[in-house]
DNA sequence: AAATCGGGGTG
DNA sequence: CACCCAGATTT
């Protein structure tokens, strides 16, 4: 759409609110954006720092990722959860090295065919390291445009057919700015969502789109049941199981499956649960079995 | 469209 | 203790 105060309130907005990120910084490498971007799927920019920067020091570029062990990739992921991010990560970046001699490709659609690189993370990547105008929809995005567009408190767990199709109708044109506007605010979107226009009590007092906030001007209506998301117990759950035996594979080295099934500090899983888990991890290649042993992949 | 896949910080 | 966090993949 046209450039409307609703786009220079927020980019306006950004620039004089925005976090100081590394992967943020002039000198920061798009493969730098591209190992970011992987581990905040579902993962808080704070628990991600650390990582990043320990992941950025040893493997600067795909090439050194590519050619890492797998048990040192995963070791260095260390708790940032779903560890079959760090594999394909790993494995992106193979493919990096393969199809694209090394450098992280900048268009939307070779982003996406990497392995661990999805629609959000495609366009994030050629937005942010590479200034391409496309439309960047994350959790941020979806509760803002939930708010000030669609009047709605929450946007729901999935993201709906309707959601990406607003996305599209607010997204500033790309045709105006040679989309220098456009890319911008993607960027001050997601950051205003994620200090300002919050899941839970939003800090409506220092928002700058207030005063035009559909959900605001509609009296700011509680969310729904079918918005407020379900979250699944953990006590008991299969990953749970899984990130124990994760841990104690990271922490111990190579051990005897009996002995690692045997030793998890989980009273509540029982055998047939513990088994289980560990077939799927070895399954999903986050682990190996060698003889009684089991370890970690990828040392001999 | 729904299920699965970690882990920890927070109101 | 429920809920949330720069999602991707499979069914």
């Amino acid at each position: 759409m046209q450039p409307e105060p609703v786009h220079h309130r927020v980019i306006s907005w950004y620039q004089d609110h925005a976090r100081d990120l590394p992967w943020r910084s002039e000198d920061c490498t798009p493969w730098g954006v591209l190992v970011s971007e992987v581990m905040l799927q579902q993962t808080p920019v704070a628990r991600v720092l650390p990582r990043w920067e320990e992941w950025l020091r040893r493997w600067p570029d795909p090439q050194s990722t590519a050619e890492a062990p797998s048990a040192e990739i995963l070791t260095v992921w260390d708790r940032l959860g779903y560890p079959r991010r760090a594999l394909r990560l790993q494995q992106a970046a193979a493919a990096i090295v393969e199809r694209h001699n090394g450098e992280v490709p900048s268009t939307r659609e070779e982003l996406r065919a990497l392995p661990g690189i999805g629609e959000y993370t495609a366009a994030a990547v050629a937005c942010f390291a590479f200034g391409a105008p496309e439309v960047v929809v994350d959790t941020n995005i979806r509760r803002v445009h939930a708010r000030v567009f669609a009047g709605d408190a929450l946007p729901g767990k999935t993201y709906t057919a309707a959601q990406r199709r607003l996305a599209h109708r607010v997204f500033p044109d790309p045709e105006l700015d040679d989309g220098q506007f456009a890319s911008a605010w993607n960027i001050a979107v997601m950051e205003l969502g994620a200090l300002v226009c919050t899941a839970r009590p939003p800090k409506c007092e220092q928002c700058p789109l207030a005063e035009l906030c559909a959900w605001r001007l509609a009296g700011s209506p509680p969310p729904s049941e079918q918005q407020r998301g379900q979250a699944q117990a953990w006590a008991g759950t299969d990953r749970q199981v899984r990130g124990a035996l994760m841990a104690a594979l990271r922490q111990e080295g190579p051990t005897e499956r009996e002995d690692l099934l045997a030793g998890l500090a989980l009273p509540s899983a029982d055998l047939d649960q513990r088994v289980r888990c560990l077939e799927s991890l070895l399954s999903d290649g986050l682990a190996e079995q060698r003889g009684v042993q089991v370890a970690l992949p990828g040392v001999l």
